[in-house]
DNA sequence: CTGAAAGCGCTTACAG
DNA sequence: CTGAAAGCGCTTACAG
């Protein structure tokens, strides 16, 4: 412990310089032999790098600042392990704070990792405050947004098609048969929601069906609200037989509104879902949901990072990752008893 | 951008070590009238503290080392989330590793931690590898262990009465009326899923239900591996009538299996599953479960560490929280089709 | 109460 | 190929 570059120096019988050359394999050539009695003071002392000092010379602390809106949500969970796995494979640390939705909290975080010289940030957010924006726009670092983005950032997007996903899953239940599909959505259109709602509805007007006739039941994004939004809907006089829940768990909520109500899926409702998190698999019944890549996402994060630290001035550009439609039981593509 | 301290002492006409005594409060006093100044010109300028250069010289970076198995999995996302939340609220931003139970991993990122000056440790691991603690025993900063500790560590512990809670589980089942209770457990006894096993044979062994009978499964920690287990269970020619499943991840895949074979919970199965994931609120049926107080944990661990920063220099000492009973409809507390 | 100066552990021109 | 030295942006004895 407290083993410094000097003491590598001093054992070596060189100089600081010439260690931190072989250490970091540059910038400066050094002989074979120097290495060698370099590297051998290094495994007999045990000697780490600082960090930090590497960090505020260097001006490269190898650390990322990841926002999340809540890594207890498994969307962002999986979102969140995954960055982190990709930072990591790229050799880099992440430090992660979840704003839980608020715009306060949001920007603290931000301040926070500026203040502790994250090289570089990876926003997820559904929905953008003003103050994290501008303390974003004048950040001197790289950020990438993924999953959502502000109207016209000059940074890296990495999006999944989530108008091309609701418009998928709409019409996958259109083709099972039903002749409208409800929604269940978010308390507004905002953020990637909003796109998945968008595509929902162009189906429906694809296919012909009225302005008048497209059911929307809004709720908070929790399964509680998936499940209250599910119970009105079954409460609706024209129940519907088919319905999009723009996310898993809004669907995870709605399956269980229908059991409780001593319905079936997908037998007397048709349920499809959205993000495609593990759980979906094993819901009874299992669910039908579109897949968003989410590892995918964030391995193109980070590469977009590295793009900007490569000196790419421009590391901007929206990225739009295709989604997949997961055939389980829900939808009544399988029998509801098989997964 | 860019204005360092120099900058601030300049604009308020001082020294560079007053700015800093009005910055951190000390641990000099300062007049009123200079610190009005001061405070004056960090606003003017913008001025934010850079924690990396405050880290290397005060050799406090603020940042706690957070190590957990997998925070794509629930259970350790809810406490993932929780240890951050504690974190933040104590000031400090954590960094994270996830080890995806790999002990390279783990010494990996324990080792990053240590390069990077964190200020403190916390662990979250099923199982501990030995080149882990080593790195972990030599460590020059506190370490807190929570959800599963060594054999005789001398850091802190934060435990989940998990042996209690399988008794409980187990209990409960026998209280509606079963003479036994199979169990769902991992590929071996040991980490806290062996507590929770040990809880189980207990609560048999005090109502009689002789050794030969106890029935356990074993798979991988996952829903697939409960999926797997539970269908084998169903295949035993004795076929149980209760199954206690050791965490929330094998009990949903059981309860997919249960429906897959065209069985109910909890009329031909009763099911109880441990960890009192978000998620079991809201299975087909809702899964009775044993909460497990994530967010107490992640508190008493931030306790832990503050109290070894403190200069308590026996931060140690174990800490075993108490569960307790989820009651929901597949142990047949409730109609299967309420929540 | 205030300031000049050393120093945390590195990296990086610069000179040789 | 190697080394002496400056300096990243702070905090903290030390002297006044």
């Amino acid at each position: 412990m407290g083993v410094t570059l000097a003491d590598v120096a001093r054992r070596a019988q060189t100089s600081t310089a010439v260690v931190s050359y072989v250490i970091n394999n540059g910038p400066r050539p050094v002989a074979a032999a120097t290495r060698e009695r370099v590297l051998q003071a290094i495994a007999e002392l045990g000697y780490r790098p600082d960090r930090v000092a590497r960090a505020l010379r260097a001006k490269r602390s190898g650390v990322i600042g990841v926002l999340l809106p809540d890594t207890a949500n498994p969307f962002f969970a999986s979102l969140g392990q995954a960055i982190e796995a990709a930072a990591f494979d790229a050799g880099r640390l992440v430090v992660v704070g979840n704003s839980g939705f608020d715009p306060d909290r949001e920007e603290a975080y931000l301040h926070a990792f500026l203040d502790s010289r994250v090289e570089g940030l990876v926003v997820v957010s559904a929905r953008h405050s003003p103050r994290a924006l501008d303390a974003l726009a004048s950040a001197p670092v790289p950020a990438v947004y993924v999953h959502h983005a502000p109207p016209d950032t000059l940074s890296a997007v990495v999006l999944a098609d989530n108008d091309g996903g609701g418009r998928l899953a709409t019409t996958h239940l259109l083709d099972h048969g039903h002749e409208n599909v409800a929604v269940l959505a978010g308390p507004d259109d905002a953020g990637p929601v909003g796109a998945r709602v968008a595509g929902w509805r162009r189906a429906l007007a694809e296919r012909g069906v009225p302005e008048h006739r497209r059911v929307r039941s809004r709720s908070a994004f929790t399964r509680a609200g998936g499940h209250a939004s599910m119970r009105r809907l079954l409460e609706h006089k024209a129940r519907p037989t088919a319905v999009f829940a723009a996310t898993d768990e809004l669907a995870v909520g709605a399956l269980h509104a229908v059991a409780e109500a001593g319905l079936r899926v997908p037998d007397d409702i048709a349920l499809v879902g959205f993000d495609g998190v593990p759980e979906t698999a094993f819901t009874n019944p299992s669910l039908t949901t579109i897949g968003v890549p989410a590892e995918r996402m964030a391995r193109s994060a980070i590469a977009g990072l590295d793009r900007a630290w490569q000196g790419h001035e421009r590391p901007g550009g929206e990225e739009i990752l295709p989604v997949s439609l997961i055939q389980r039981a829900s939808c009544g593509c399988e029998s509801p008893t098989s997964r």
